[in-house]
DNA sequence: CTTGACTCCGTACCCCACTACAGGGTTTAT
DNA sequence: ATAAACCCTGTAGTGGGGTACGGAGTCAAG
């Protein structure tokens, strides 16, 4: 009986995940992807968990978290008993952090919008007053 | 009669968009910042209005919008004549993209959330579902 | 009219988040 | 059993976004 595999290469995983391999190591090294199991080899097994924390982690870069941040965001799991109220707060306040984010995007996407419909036309007027919309900002 | 300034400069646009002067040649040469007049020393005179821009910028930084993008948002004011479908067709990529980011935030937020209700508790239980909520995400 | 703060420019350096080797061992498909 | 493909480690290099510095000229308050 051959073991069905139940775990990821580091290639497969990059693969998947849509990162480069070398990534994953640098992920390890700052703490962001916990160290996976190894085989007798030294080669690394991941658990198919590891995909979407990856997903995770890119995700929130786009959004503008640094690293650091989402590493906090992440460790909230972990911290179960203890500090529970600490992590309360953490979250908190990274809520509070989310929703100003999300607030500036709605601003400029109001801008955006305002900017679509008010030049319309295809030409000629050549004057509309185009993201005079987008204002002081937060 | 002594003129009234109406112009800043570069030491004081900087204080008061809360970027370091230095940080302003650098905009310059990328093109964030226009060139602005100089006086006869040679001195940089910014207009007030270089305050929200360079206040716009740095908003949109947060957001995760690198300097190429923002400078692609801020272009949009100038394009008035000529392509203006073409204005319109970024304006609404942006807005599509813009929309995700503010998707993606609400996701989070939703989750760090449930995790602040979810143990609310201040200890012992030691078993809360933590952040299983931030999911696959995206 | 001096002196301390400000500005100029060019160049060099820094941090973050990767990304690319080099040199060597391991799997796996044929 | 062998070659292509993969993985290991460590170290070095890259690109984005600034930041610092040196040497020299300018401004403005006393």
């Amino acid at each position: 009986m051959t073991q069905k595999p139940t775990g990821l290469s580091a290639g497969k995983l990059a693969k998947a995940a849509d990162v480069n391999v070398e990534t994953l190591r640098y992920y390890e090294k700052r703490g962001l992807l916990p160290e996976p199991p190894r085989k007798e080899s030294g080669y690394r097994v991941y658990p198919e968990s590891a995909v979407d924390r990856l997903k995770f982690i890119k995700g929130a870069q786009v959004l503008g978290f640094t690293l650091d941040e989402i590493q906090d965001l992440l460790d909230m799991r972990i911290d179960t008993h203890a500090n529970r109220a600490d992590v309360r707060q953490r979250a908190t306040e990274k809520i509070a952090d989310i929703q100003g984010k999300i607030a500036s995007l709605e601003q400029m996407k109001q801008a955006l919008e305002h900017l679509v419909h008010q030049c319309h036309g295809d030409g000629s007027t050549a004057e509309c007053p185009i993201l005079e919309a987008i204002p002081t900002f937060r």
